[in-house]
DNA sequence: GCTTCGCGCTATAACGTTCTAGAACGATGG
DNA sequence: CCATCGTTCTAGAACGTTATAGCGCGAAGC
C-alpha cells in the first residue's frame, strides 16, 4: 500500500526484496513467479515486502537465465494503418499464448534488414513479419535460424510459415457482388509490385472469366496510395465501366475522390469497391464497400503457428494458411443506370501478367 | 565469408567464438566492442571466427552486464498516423545518440499503463511517450523514477519534460494567412479534449481578437476523425463563414469532403486550414493547407532531452520545449468571393472555455 | 641489471535472475 | 526409536556479457 519512494539511483532487485522479508533470493523467485514450494504465509510477506519496495522484475536478466525468452519479434511498416490492425491483434494472441512480443518498425530511415537485426539481438524465439519486401532467399536464410511467419505475403519456401487473406477469393466476392447487382463492364484498378497485387489481378481475372465477362476485362495501373487512386480515376473516366475493384481502401479513397470532384456519381455512374476494410472504408461519409481481411484470425494464426513450431507441434497443418476475407456492403455499390449498363467498356491499358 | 550452417539448436556465444579463435572470452568482447587492447592481428582473427560462426551480441546479457542499458521506450497509438512520423524520427535521432529504443503499442485492448508497465520491465532508462492520455498524476510518479519526456501534450508539473509543437502559434499563423487573403468571418473546428485542442482554441481567439474579429468567433465541435469533420462540415454549411481552421488534417478531410458533395466549393465558396501536414494533406487531389509540425525536430529535441538527463546534464535549458510550425500553403486556400466577404457569420454554437 | 613503463592478453568477478541440489524439520509408519 | 517422506527453505551455480585487476613481456630509462 504505502510504495517507497523509488530511490532514482538503483534499481530495487530480488536480494533487496529477499533482505527485507528476512528470506533467500531464490524464495523471492518461486514466490514472484507463483511457483510451487513456499508457504502461505511466507508468500504474503515477501509480497508485502515487494510491494513495499515498488519491485519490477528485470525481464533481461530473467529471459537472460531462462533457456526460453518467450519472446517473438515483430516487423511492421509504421505508415501502414492495416498494420496497425495486424499489431493489434498480435498483442491479443500473444499475451493468451503467454509470449511478449518486441516490436521493430520499418521506416523511412530503417529498412527491414535493420528491423530484423535488432529483433536477433534481443534474442527472439520466433519472427513474425507483416507485409515483407525482402527477397524470399533471405526469409529462407533467416527461417533457417528460427520460425518466421509471414504475413499478407505469399511466400514460394519450404521453410517459411505463411498466413495471408485469400486475395484471389476476395476479388471473386467483389466481382460476384457487381455482377449480381447487373455490372457487365467492371475494371480493375493494379496494385503493381505491393504484397498481393498480383494475387488480385489473379482473382479479377479469374472472377470475370468465371462469369463470361472475360473479354470485358480492363486493368489500369494503380497502388497503394490515394494518389495513385486519383491518377487511376482519371484513366477510368476516360473508360467508362460501370464498376471497379479496387487494390486496397487507400487508392479507393483516392479513386471516390475524383470521381466525385469530376462530377461521376458514386454508386450512380460508377460502382466501386475497395480491399481492407480499413477504418478509412468505414467512415460514414466514405462508407465504402470492400473486401474485409479478418486480422484478428490472421492475427491469431499467425501467433499460433509460431508458438506450434516453438513447442515443436512442427507436425502441424499446413505451411501456408488462406484465410478467406468477406464483402461488407456500405454505400458505394448499387445497379448501374440502365442506360449505361448496355455499351461496352473501352479497353484502356491492361497490364501484362 | 563461408557463414557456418546456423544450428537451429543453441546460440552462438562468445565463447564458441572464443574457442574457435584460440583467445580468451573477453578479448573476444573487446573486439566486437571495438574497445581498445587488442592488436591488429588478432582483431582480424576473431572477427572472422566470428563471422564464420555467425555470432550475433545478445543484447540481454550485454545490458544486464552494463550498468546502462542505453535503452529508450517509446509509447505510441498505434493508430494515429502521426505517431508514424514520429517513430521514425526517434529511430534517426537515437540512433545518432548511440541509444536503442524499445517500442510499446497502445491498441485498443492494450492501455497506455500495460504498454508503460512492459517498458519498465525491459529496463529502460528513459520513456518518450507520444500525445499520453494519462493524468499528470501518473505521469508525476512515472518522472520521479525515470526521465520522462512527453511529446505534443502539455503537462503541467516540475519533474516532466515536455517537447510540442506551438499550437496556439500554428492557429495563429492560419488566421493571419486567411485575413490575409481577405477573410473576416473565420470559424474553427475544435479538437474537443484531444492533446493540443484546448492550446488550438485558445489560438484561433486570441488571433481573432488581435485583427479585431473577436465578435466573428465561431467555435464548432468536432474532434480527431474524419466522421467529426464530417458532421461540423453540416454546422459550417448552415453558418457559412467564408474560412475555416480544422483541430487536424484527419478531421478537415472529411469537412472538406462533405462540403464539396453538398456543393460547396473549395477554396471557392470556403476556405479550410487543416493542422499536422499529414501524409494525407499531402496528397495531391487533397492539397490541404494545413500549419506543419516539425516532426523531425519534435523527435530529437525530445531524444535529447531524455539524454542530456541521462548524462545528468539536467542543468538543460527550459523543462518545456515549444516548437513552432510553420504553414504549408496549398490549394484549399484563396480570397473570399466578393460577394460573401461582406456578411456576417452566423453563430451556432460556441463551446465554452 | 634493476626498475618502470606500456601493450596485449587472461582470470575472475560481477549484473539479476532461475535452476538444481540438498538441508532442516515435523509428520508418518513400521 | 529409526527410517521415510513431504514441505519449506537455502546454497551454489549458471545464463552471456563486460568491468577490473593483474600477469608476462619487450622496450626504455637510470
Amino acid at each position: 500500500m504505502t510504495e517507497e519512494l523509488p530511490v532514482r539511483g538503483r534499481r530495487t532487485t530480488l536480494a533487496d526484496v529477499a533482505a527485507r522479508a528476512g528470506v533467500s533470493v531464490p524464495l523471492v523467485s518461486i514466490v514472484m513467479r507463483d511457483a510451487p514450494g513456499a508457504s502461505a504465509a511466507t508468500r504474503e510477506r515477501v509480497r508485502k515486502a515487494a510491494e513495499e519496495l515498488g519491485y519490477r522484475p528485470d525481464s533481461r536478466a530473467r529471459m537472460l537465465r531462462r533457456s526460453r525468452t518467450r519472446l517473438i519479434g515483430v516487423v511492421f511498416g509504421v505508415q501502414h494503418p492495416f498494420h496497425g490492425d495486424l499489431v493489434s491483434g498480435l498483442y491479443t494472441a500473444a499475451d493468451a499464448a503467454d509470449y511478449e512480443l518486441a516490436l521493430s518498425a520499418v521506416t523511412p530511415g530503417r529498412d527491414e534488414r535493420r528491423a530484423v537485426a535488432s529483433l536477433l539481438q534481443d534474442r527472439c524465439e520466433a519472427l513474425i513479419l507483416l507485409g515483407p519486401a525482402l527477397p524470399t532467399s533471405e526469409l529462407a536464410d533467416l527461417a533457417a535460424r528460427m520460425p518466421v511467419i509471414v504475413v499478407a505475403r505469399p511466400v514460394r519456401n519450404r521453410a517459411v510459415d505463411v498466413v495471408r487473406t485469400d486475395d484471389a477469393a476476395g476479388l471473386h466476392l467483389a466481382v460476384d457482388h457487381l455482377v449480381d447487382l447487373g455490372h457487365t463492364r467492371i475494371a480493375h484498378v493494379d496494385g503493381g509490385r505491393a504484397p498481393g497485387a498480383a494475387e488480385r489481378r489473379r482473382g479479377y481475372r479469374e472472377a470475370l472469366d468465371h462469369h463470361g465477362l472475360a473479354d470485358q476485362a480492363l486493368i489500369v495501373p494503380g497502388g497503394l496510395t490515394e494518389d495513385d487512386g486519383a491518377a487511376a480515376a482519371r484513366e477510368l473516366i476516360a473508360a467508362r465501366p460501370t464498376a471497379v475493384t479496387v487494390f486496397n481502401d487507400r487508392c479507393a479513397t483516392g479513386v471516390l475522390d475524383v470521381l466525385r470532384r469530376e462530377g461521376v456519381a458514386v454508386p450512380g455512374d460508377m460502382s466501386v469497391v475497395g480491399f481492407d476494410d480499413s477504418s478509412l472504408a468505414r467512415l460514414s461519409h466514405v462508407a465504402l464497400t470492400t473486401v474485409a481481411q479478418d486480422a484478428g484470425r490472421i492475427t491469431a494464426l499467425a501467433v499460433a503457428r509460431a508458438v506450434a513450431r516453438l513447442d515443436g507441434d512442427a507436425a502441424a497443418d499446413e505451411r501456408e494458411q488462406v484465410i478467406p476475407p468477406h464483402l461488407v456492403v456500405r454505400s458505394t455499390t448499387a445497379a448501374p443506370r440502365a442506360d449505361l449498363a448496355a455499351a461496352p467498356a473501352r479497353r484502356v491499358r491492361t497490364s501484362s501478367a
